[in-house]
DNA sequence: CTGGAACAGGACAAATGAGTCCGATAAAAA
DNA sequence: TTTTTATCGGACTCATTTGTCCTGTTCCAG
């Protein structure tokens, strides 16, 4: 459903957030860790994300990536995405016609367009704060 | 938010549904100039639709491919998916965790879930021959 | 029964996505 | 100021998806 980069994106931002809830930075190496994801990929990731001024980051001794409660609150799962360069599904047609819309629908439109804009939605309304702070339950790491 | 390859099937069904309708047998160079697919690949997933019983495929003159509305009323989005070798969303986890469940939950389960679980439906509950009927405005094709 | 019209299917080529490597840069600590 | 720790970012390799090509096979028509 997601792309590998787009769910390595959605499993470092949770992580990060998780270990700044506890005044915790973490290192490139701590997350490729606790997500499971290869190292030099998640630095890519991390890189975009940094950029997008999602995570913030720190070179040199005792640096790293965080990302605040209070900022956490502000960034939401749609922003994750657009960060690493991928549309949210906003127009996409189940066929793939460019020119698919409600005024011209393929066949596919009516059904698919419903649960399409329901995950947007989802992606819009839910901000990371809101996915760390129900687990308080002793998880910190999301490997496979 | 399909690979092309579904994309593909999507639109090929549909459109020797829509001939079938009209007692109309098409080749595969008409499908792959009604869908605005490359030919050699629209092949290729016609293969697979013929293999899976979703077509009937003919060979030699007046051959071609057809899907009449009795049959059409028996195939679902879902078996188009499965038949280009491609899973349904089943039990995909946004954030590619393989051991995500509703007992094991990643931080996005309960949000995903709704959504992955209302497409998986659609997928399931729509059938060709319901894309078909409604378009009776003269479409025939479904190019980009 | 032979020629041409069509699908079947394997092998190949190109494009994109996933993943790696390494030197450059910044910042803190010694 | 030097050393060490860490991110930054470009260039590269590998894998998968997408797309092409060509030969074989089937089947109808004359």
């Amino acid at each position: 459903m997601f792309s590998k980069t787009c769910e390595y994106a959605f499993r470092a931002t949770v992580v990060v957030a998780i270990a700044s809830k506890n005044g915790e930075r973490l290192t490139l190496a701590d997350i490729a860790e606790r997500t499971g994801a290869p190292k030099a990929f998640t630095a890519k990731v991390l890189q975009d994300l940094a950029r997008a001024g999602i995570v913030t980051s720190r070179r040199g001794p005792n640096g790293g990536f965080d990302l605040p409660p209070l900022q956490a609150r502000k960034v939401n799962l749609r922003m994750v995405m657009e960060a690493v360069g991928e549309d949210a599904f906003q127009n996409d047609c189940a066929m793939g016609l460019g020119s698919c819309n409600s005024g011209h629908p393929c066949p596919m439109h009516d059904q698919f367009s419903k649960v399409r804009d329901a995950l947007d939605r989802m992606l819009e309304n839910t901000d990371v704060n809101s996915l760390v702070q129900d687990l308080n339950n002793g998880i910190t790491r999301l490997k496979v």
